[in-house]
RNA sequence: GGGAGCAUAGCUCAGCCGGUUAGAGCACUUGCCUUACAAGCAAGGGGUCACAGGUUCGAGUCCUGUUGUUCCCACCA
């Protein structure tokens, strides 16, 4: 079957997307026979479009399944979305209040159908979009954190750590975001130094005219101060430790306290404490047991203010430095850069504030999670991040769980009216658990949407029941998370993990950078630079876009993004098409089987092949992918293409009928193998390739991945041919130097040690070399007047050409080349003589130099003779 | 305050276990429409591998320090 002129991956690609679902090669079987492969797509949030950072991610789980699967692993990739509690709830009520409503107009349970209606409607796309990709997920397996499965074991979750105490209720200092109204655990608050200023407010002592200064950057929680914190050590104050101040403004007596906590070369060494809105004012007011004193509500509007109540918290902070100022109590104002919270969702300021909410434990669960990745059953690539996550596992805080949102998994605890327990269950009671009361409610708020992809590899093969699945795939193999969400999502997977299922959620975390624009910028809706996948697949094709974003990128570094690395790459698709079409239209046998009788071309392209087998499947193997992806581009463009398939030319227009069937063989055998080895990088093109040749046997995709042959090394074959090539390349450049045009054809005398290899390339070199006609000799013709040499090491190269060189030019060449050569010759024979080198370094090494030396001897020899005949 | 990454050709980046003359893409120069491919072929120019020390027979690669830069974590109000 011959191939259209151009490959049109727009047409292509869906075709052969369908010809794969059809044929259910994507079908992850738990085949105890085969050994198990396994991935948990890291689920893109309902909401969520595709962009680069998933086409990379993807990708590179593409790649890893689809070559194991060729290896015949039982492969399964799973895929899935998740529900994106708090940013699929914005983005509805965004939608609500264009109708002019708001949730609460709704109502808890309409407003949780609209919700759903809209994953129905808009959830599925991201789906579709990783299609375009050719990712080869098992969607028979697709899953959704919020699904009836992910549901039973977040609530299974839920009450086994409550009930082992690892889940519990309390009232302390969390982050609030007044946007979205809900608490965020700590690693949902990203930090961000911002240009502010450092009030510094006179409180007076009472009953005395002194009076003590504190420094603040947020003036407006003053009006929850319940103390002043002061050095214990430091003499300024020490007097005044016990005694009290007048809050100015609310002009409430506080407390002068004394906690190591305060730095007395920071500020003035007066702390103003409001334990209600600051975390370590927090922990020193229970300390000294402060009173606590909350001062903002949930919109972060004064409460408990006075006069200030009502006011947004910036407005309040406006009108409380005014109101300093007039009253003299404030004493200056510097600049001051300082660290703010900003919701990671919807970036508004978070404010720190007291409140009831329910917390994991995370001491006891951290622990194993710390262990397993200490003594190597769980490990990260590059190895870096193993110290990223250590560090936060070590120094990790209770992590708060509950939303006050309503889409998510609601929290299984209800509280009763009449002995005020909390009843927490995994199916729904009707009483209360400790007193039987009937007045029971349950919590109104939802888990972290974390909470639930903690679960991820586990729950969707089935637990907490106990599947074959499960048994099989779990662990599962590899992971492949951008370093952005180690500590959302990793981290909390392998305690999970280690909790549930006693085992940790995978063997390795293969962690990737971030995929930016082409100023290195981070691609954001707000800059508008982001790129659609899509837009780049229909130009380029999906096959350009996965090798453009995986290509030349090294494991863990953020990578930028240029479209015009997509058009080379496309460029790429292009050549491997011409080449394949090439083959294909010189076709005549259908025996991809190698011939006994191998041109020494054949060996080299063998071993070249066999070489790019082995570096690759090694590559990939160590994740790797970037150098595979490049040695795999070179040999097929490099190698095959621009070497080999112009070597079989010769043969196949020759009148040799079986000389012409063995090329075709040999280059049928080796574009088979190479496009079996590209598969799982560019999966259309090579599919569809595939899908022509004559010896295809099924899908590509399920063929099995090449492996190196010891049989197919032709190490020492490949060499002497590599004198051919070196011999074809000296011509062609002096050929260039001289500017003589293509059609200019001389005849060529070889004069060679090695009359054998040469003599057997005399078509190659006649074609490769331009030549009209190639003689072979052992010693230089008695006359070489009128004659311009080329000099390799393995030979010189006699053209009649010499009408077209300038002599003395000509002098000048030979002449550098042989210092140069010479400088060469000395380095090594200065190495060589080193007692130490080749005494220490590894014979290999030292063989290479000693064979460098021979080979610049010969070239030096060369040069020196075709001087004299000048 | 702690930790990490990066610094290699004009630009963007590779360089895997230290071992030939440091590579690629794009850009640039020259010559070619050679019946697979001009989305191409051939030839070429371009690098003090940030700086300073050290280890080693041998350093872009390992170690220490310096500078610049990016990021992560952290409760100096």
């Amino acid at each position: 079957m011959e191939l259209e002129k151009v490959y049109d991956p727009r047409a292509a690609e869906p075709e052969i997307y369908k010809y794969w679902l059809d044929g259910g090669y994507f079908k992850g079987v738990a085949d105890t026979q085969k050994r198990p492969f396994s991935i948990v797509i890291p689920p893109p949030n309902v909401t969520g479009q595709l962009h680069l950072g998933h086409a990379f991610d993807n990708t590179v789980q593409d790649i890893l399944t689809r070559m194991k699967r060729m290896q015949g692993y039982a492969a399964v990739w799973v895929p899935g979305t998740d529900h994106a509690g708090i940013a699929t709830q914005i983005k509805v009520e965004e939608e609500l209040r264009k109708e002019g409503l708001t949730r609460y107009d709704l109502g808890r349970e309409k407003f949780l159908e609209r919700v759903w209606e809209w994953k129905e409607k808009y959830g599925g796309r991201i789906i579709e979009q990783l299609k375009l990709l050719g990712s080869s997920c098992d969607w028979d397996r697709e899953r959704f954190t919020m699904d009836e499965g992910c549901s039973r074991a977040v609530r299974e979750v839920f009450v086994a750590l409550y009930e082992k105490g690892l889940i519990y209720k309390g009232s302390r200092i969390i982050n609030w975001c007044p946007h979205c109204v809900t608490a965020l655990s700590d690693t949902e608050v990203e930090h961000e130094e911002q240009a502010g200023h450092f009030w510094h407010i006179k409180y007076q002592i009472k009953d005395s005219d002194e009076f003590l200064i504190v420094a603040t950057t947020r003036p407006e929680t003053m009006l929850g101060d319940t103390g002043v914190a002061v050095h214990p050590d430091d003499e300024r104050y020490a007097h005044l430790v016990g005694k009290t101040v007048i809050l100015p403004l609310m002009n409430r007596e506080i407390p002068i306290i004394a906690d190591e906590y305060v730095d007395r070369d920071f500020g003035t060494g007066c702390v103003k404490m409001t334990p209600c809105h600051d975390p370590n004012d927090f922990e020193v007011g229970q300390r000294h047991g402060l009173e606590q004193i909350l001062v903002l509500d949930n919109d972060a509007k004064v409460i408990n203010g006075g006069k200030y109540n009502g006011l947004d918290r910036y407005d309040a902070r406006r009108e409380i430095v005014a109101d300093l100022e007039s009253l003299g109590l404030l004493v200056k104002v510097e600049e001051h850069a300082h660290n703010v919270g900003k919701c990671y969702r919807c970036g508004t300021t978070v404010e720190p504030i007291t409140s009831p909410q329910w917390f994991v434990k995370m001491e006891p669960l951290a622990a194993p999670a710390i262990e397993v990745v200490k003594d190597g059953r769980m490990k990260f690539v590059p190895e870096r991040f193993a110290k990223t996550y250590l560090n936060w596992m070590d120094n990790v805080r209770d992590w708060c769980i509950s939303r006050q949102l309503w889409w998510g998994h609601q929290i299984p605890a209800w509280y009763c009216a009449d002995c005020g327990e909390i009843t927490v269950s995994r199916t729904d009671p009707t009483e209360c658990a400790h007193c039987g009361s009937a007045k029971i409610e349950r919590d109104p708020d939802v888990l972290d949407t974390w909470f639930s992809s903690a679960l991820w590899p586990f729950s969707v093969f089935g637990w907490p029941d106990k599947t074959p699945e499960l048994d099989f795939w779990y662990p599962t193999t590899v992971v492949t998370p951008g370093y952005e969400i180690i500590f959302f999502w990793v981290a909390r997977m392998i305690f999970s993990g280690l909790e549930h299922m006693d085992d940790v959620p995978f063997r390795t975390a293969y962690i990737h950078g971030i995929v930016r624009d082409d100023q290195g910028r981070k691609m954001s809706k707000s800059l508008g630079n982001g790129i659609d996948p899509q837009v780049i697949i229909d130009k380029y094709g999906a096959d350009a876009l996965r090798m453009n974003m995986i290509s030349g990128v090294s494991p863990g570094n953020d990578m930028r993004f240029y479209i015009e690395r997509c058009e080379s790459m496309r460029n790429f698709a292009n050549k491997i098409w011409n080449a394949s079409r090439f083959v294909l239209m010189n076709l005549t046998v259908t025996d991809a089987t190698l011939p006994d009788a191998l041109e020494l071309e054949d060996k080299w392209i063998l071993t070249r092949l066999n070489a790019a087998i082995r570096e690759v499947t090694d590559n990939l193997e160590r994740y790797e992918l970037g150098v595979a992806a490049t040695k795999l581009y070179d040999f097929l463009w490099d190698d095959f293409c621009d070497w080999y398939i112009e070597l079989t030319k010769p043969r196949l227009n020759g009148d040799d009928a079986t000389a012409n069937a063995n090329a075709q063989r040999v280059l049928l055998y080796v574009l088979s193998e190479t496009l079996k080895l590209l598969h799982p990088f560019m999966p259309f093109i090579t599919e569809k390739i595939w899908q022509s040749l004559p010896n295809a046997d099924g899908a590509i995709m399920v063929s099995r991945y090449p492996e190196y042959d010891a049989k197919l090394d032709f190490a020492a074959d490949a060499d002497a041919f590599t004198l051919v090539i070196d011999a074809i390349r000296a011509v062609r450049a002096r050929r260039a130097e001289m500017n003589v045009p293509p059609s200019k054809r001389p005849i060529l005398t070889v004069v060679t040690a090695k009359t054998d290899v040469f003599t057997d390339s005399r078509d190659l070199l006649r074609k490769l070399a331009y030549a009209e006609d190639v003689t072979v000799l052992s010693a230089a013709p008695s006359s070489v007047d009128g004659l311009v040499a080329v000099v390799t090491d393995a030979a010189t190269l006699y053209m009649p050409l010499a009408q077209l060189v300038d002599l003395d030019a000509e002098r000048a060449r030979i002449g550098r080349d042989i210092e140069k050569t010479k400088k060469e010759i000395a380095s090594t024979e200065g190495k060589l003589a080193n007692t130490e080198f080749t005494a220490k370094a590894p014979d290999r090494v030292v063989q290479v130099e000693r064979d460098k030396l021979v080979k610049a001897q010969a070239l030096l020899a060369n040069l020196e003779q075709s001087l004299r005949n000048l």
